[in-house]
DNA sequence: CCGTAACGAACATCTCTGATGTTCGAAAGT
DNA sequence: ACTTTCGAACATCAGAGATGTTCGTTACGG
């Protein structure tokens, strides 16, 4: 179906970025599950040279696996996205949520910032304004931490997990057990009023469910797309969530059960 | 004296980095207490417009104090040389302490590594060793966690201190109180058989402290010029060290006074 | 209140790094 | 053994960053 922009963008990309051909290949791997270098060097219109160096990046990041001739998709079934992958999605969407539930945060309050792509762009939108943030991952610490804007950085303890640098671990549940936060701004994988909020992990449900209980008040930050879904991990019932932001791709029975449920649900 | 090199250097610097008139023009603030902007550009060859520019830089840094007209230097007496301006000198020695103290270290040791420029490039040599390191600043922390290397990481709590981002605070003494390491490779500020090991801040001392009680083994890096200083606060006896790693400008009474002591010393 | 020096925004120019494509010898698969 | 793929090496190109110049504005000293 979209095979004629695809043709409009191999004709007049000479300006196509390569963060841009990445996302295209990355796609395109992962819609048909693989594709030969030829068959990329034609979609994107670039040199197989090119491909081939395109491949090894990506797979350097663990969005795909290199295999002779071509590239595979490492999404077998169910399982979580990578995390590199997921980066090139919806960036739009989760700023939109991001600029939202950095609306409802108040001058001076203390955050505990939750792991994923959503709070990242949250933390990206904290650093300049007068709050205390504990952010549970490396690439949001690095954000904060780098450029020393307002805010003022708290780092938890704990093990790095995976690409997207979750910190997890008894050294995690001990620095949210230590500490007192007025809100938690949380990810989620998977959340519905029947099954409640869910992680794809159980170290990471473990971290999400302190640090609901370690603040005043919880905000979920998710895409439409994880609504209704439940994930393999169990954090808590729905009635823990203060407020819910999400996008307008939401499926209106699910945040109608939710609001039901006393959720506040705002979308942006 | 070196005003004869700096000669040379105005006349045949085309290719001088930024880098370099960087460090050129903190050396001149420092050495004099301040400079105009007119002198700046003497000094380098470059154009006024560039030397501001520069200035602005460094101060956002927290190299030096931009005044009209020219800069000021910003340390008074006795005070702990900011960590952007440390980080120019003695790339050299460095490398060379940090490359001995990585052969110190045996694979699958779990190293406990502090705060400083010289640790920093220990971690550097650390990534891609199969070991367990658990880093007491930011900048070692964002360096084995975004090129995940061979290295194991663990992040400790706390508060990042200053442009070096040393983490300190209760948080990250109970993360040293809750493990146990084979080896703490600490930095310092001063180290004197008479006066032990001392440090510029009251916080970096009871986090060096605590290092040195969570590890079987304490190894010392630093730089000649620390030896026989004695700084502010004060972490503990010289026998509470196993190694010292230093450079060539050691005094040789200081040497001699740590080893009988105790401590074993390797010249870099 | 005025004059002078300093400042910084805007633009033009330059340099250099990183990205890309081409070629060709080596390696892998059939 | 033959074909395809790979990747190292080199040439080329574009974009980003650095630098310098100009000029209107601002701040300090009288």
């Amino acid at each position: 179906m979209n095979s004629l922009l695809v043709r409009f963008l191999v004709v007049f990309n000479r300006g196509m970025s390569n963060a841009d051909r990445h996302g295209l290949i990355a796609k395109a791997v992962r819609d048909s599950g693989g594709a030969t270098v030829q068959e990329l060097a034609e979609l994107t219109g670039a040199s197989e040279m090119t491909i081939r160096r395109d491949l090894d990046t990506l797979a350097a990041q663990g969005v795909l696996e290199r295999v002779r001739g071509g590239a595979r998709t490492l999404l077998l079934r169910g399982e979580e996205p990578p995390f590199a992958l997921r980066a090139h999605e919806a960036v739009d969407a989760k700023r939109r949520i991001a600029a939202e539930i950095s609306a409802l945060i108040a001058d001076g309050e203390s955050i505990l910032l939750d792991s994923g792509t959503t709070c990242l762009e949250i933390a990206r939108l904290l650093r300049d304004r007068p709050v205390t943030v504990m952010p549970l991952s490396l690439q949001a610490i690095h954000l904060l931490g780098e450029a020393p804007g307002s805010a003022t950085l708290v780092v938890p303890g704990g093990q790095p997990r995976a690409a997207e640098g979750a910190l997890t671990g008894p050294l995690t549940l001990a620095s949210l057990a230590a500490l007192r936060f007025d809100t938690a701004v949380i990810g989620c994988c998977g959340l519905s009023a029947a099954d409640g909020l869910t992680a794809y992990d159980l170290d990471d449900a473990a971290v999400k469910k302190a640090s609901i209980a370690s603040a005043r008040r919880t905000i979920v930050a998710t895409d439409g797309g994880k609504l209704g879904r439940t994930a393999y991990a169990y954090v808590g019932p729905s009635t823990l969530l203060h407020t819910l932001v999400t996008d307008t791709t939401a499926p209106a029975d699910e945040v109608a059960a939710l609001e039901g449920a006393g959720t506040i649900v705002k979308t942006a």
